[in-house]
DNA sequence: ACCTGAACACCGTTCAAGT
DNA sequence: ACCTGAACACCGTTCAAGT
């Protein structure tokens, strides 16, 4: 049965702007003339689907991160540990979300435990959630430990390390940071996994 | 005895365009024109001073973390390269202060960055400013790495780690904090320095 | 060496006009 | 509703020309 419908006007643009990302990757510039005239659509035609540039970035994000790890991976034993671990920590910031729900969820958490009354019950709540967070960490770590990744000693000061860089991708998540960060965030993460486990477990390159 | 000597013109420049930060905040908008009309100065001739836009805000930058931190850890030769970097890192948390006045801090930048209309205005003045932070890491990595402390290769790269994990601890700082955060915001501090220095003993790859 | 401003090649957004 | 492209108001950089 043929279930080809011709692709949308929409859909022209986000899949002519996915592959100029694809193609030049971060350098990729993404203006409304090369969208456009790549995808064979006018300019008016785009800011009509995509009212500002940013919508179109923003679509593209949401579509990105949708496209990656639905599942938890720390088990999966067929991974090197190095993959697993990035993949969990990837997960936490996928609850974070992108563009403006990155954006709310920062905004959220300063209203709460920053910008109000310093109350113990405040604070009290947030070092719930730090500790939660920490403890998530060093779950994962301990697995990771119990195969030699890692030293057992090691694994508080690495979670704290961990957390602080996921703190800090959340942050810059929040930020109104160009298109598509994806990839720096993955580097930024698989360099901060890497000073966290054992130098070089796998020995083929 | 009159030591008043009448501003050059690459002087008026830095000062119009200084001028336009205190007045704006971080949304300022250094454009050519702008600068250049503010000093009265032609385009050209601020071109010819500042070869491009960053070099004018590279300048800034510089004269501006000069002017609250005057000694620049990075060049006491005297120390092992991963407290000089560790010093530079403190010197970026210590313009972040501590307590209300880091919360503060993140107040600001939420309220600037992230809850404020997300205008191109906006957007551009945090990029500005993440490309600020971003050349100053790199100058100091730079240096590092003359010296074999890491090869220039990972400069960019380990530049974004850093910045990262500078981006969490401020988070951290406003966050309603524990007793201990300084040991271990140092502890975090030394353990993604060491994660960016030449990892580990001389074993060669 | 320093300075000028026009010119160039971009950018994102708006909008009257078509279908 | 969807699409078009000209027009507008910017941007950073280049450059022939002046002093």
């Amino acid at each position: 049965m043929n279930d080809e419908k011709p692709p949308s006007t929409r859909e022209r643009i986000l899949a002519a702007a996915a592959d100029m990302l694809a193609e030049d990757g971060l350098t990729a510039r993404l203006s409304v003339r090369a969208v456009a005239a790549r995808a064979g659509v006018s300019i008016g035609s785009l800011r009509h689907h995509f009212p500002t540039q940013q919508d179109l970035r923003d679509e593209l994000t949401r579509r990105i991160f949708d496209w990656i790890a639905p599942t938890d991976p720390i088990d999966d034993r067929s991974l090197p540990a190095r993959d697993r671990l990035a993949g969990c920590l990837g997960q936490v910031l996928a609850a974070v979300g992108a563009g403006p729900q990155a954006r709310e969820a920062l905004a959220v958490a300063v209203r709460t435990f920053v910008t109000a009354e310093q109350t113990e019950q405040v604070r009290a709540s947030y070092r719930a959630v730090e500790r939660d967070t920490q403890h998530r960490l060093e779950g994962w770590l301990r697995t990771l430990a119990e195969e030699g990744a890692l030293s057992v000693d090691d694994v508080p000061r690495s979670a704290r390390l961990l957390s602080t860089v996921v703190n800090g991708l959340a942050y810059q998540r929040a930020m109104p940071a160009d298109d598509t960060l994806t990839e720096r965030e993955r580097e930024t993460l698989y360099t901060a996994v890497d000073a966290v486990l054992r130098p070089h477990p796998p020995h083929r390159t």
